[in-house]
DNA sequence: CCGTATCCCAGATGATACTG
DNA sequence: CAGTATCATCTGGGATACGG
């Protein structure tokens, strides 16, 4: 395929190096949670509850943690209205948005590809 | 952004359920090491002593177990070389080439993103 | 050189209960 | 409703030593 693989290379030759600002981000992103929850905000605006059912399986705590992950990357915006019952709604920022534009071709040849992968057929 | 979030939608309301097949492989290919590995190897056929030091900072144990991952899943091909002293390659196959035409652009914004990102400025 | 086997730990994750 | 706190768990992951 020979893509611009070079152009990554130039800043790094060793695949960024531990610890680097790349892979750090690049844990935040593809962590087990985290495309989930990004792939649910794509959606547009959601609730905390509707967030927690739309990603199955995801306990209290690892979205609470996600999404704190996530809005201090500045891939989403958290905002909470004073309201009695409280409302909190989270969605994608802009630069989530952009990050989406890459993320779901992934996802969506993942999914296309899972079954044979998975099944062990081809 | 309004993307073709709908025919994943259209599978599985619930932005697949655990243990599916999707979830699985994007665990396989998002996890820490994945994305590292698949990255490498799309320079072409590597070695694995030249994978151990191109993935910085990986173990023996997580490149060997990250490639028997990638390896079962179809997307790795290895080979042996009956010679004094072992020779073994590895390869991306079609299918991981596949992915990988999904997978480079999001690493390149990753890598475009990152320093912004972590260093908190925007 | 190319791994595999073993031990061990930290952090990721889960379940549950509780608060504003 | 939207979390936080706490406790228990479990697996990823690192270090090391050894085998083919």
């Amino acid at each position: 395929m020979s893509v611009s693989l070079a152009d990554l290379r130039g800043r790094d030759q060793a695949l960024f190096s531990d610890g680097c600002p790349t892979r750090v981000v690049l844990d935040h992103v593809m962590g087990k949670w985290g495309v989930l929850v990004l792939l649910a905000l794509s959606d547009g605006t959601q609730r905390w509850g509707v967030l927690r059912r739309s990603v199955a399986g995801i306990s209290e705590k690892m979205l609470a943690s996600t999404l704190k992950t996530l809005e201090g990357d500045g891939l989403v915006a958290r905002t909470a209205y004073p309201e009695v019952p409280p409302r909190v709604e989270y969605a994608l920022t802009d630069r989530g948005r952009d990050l989406m534009t890459r993320l779901i071709p992934l996802v969506e040849w993942v999914a296309d590809n899972a079954d044979d992968i998975v099944g062990g057929k081809a």
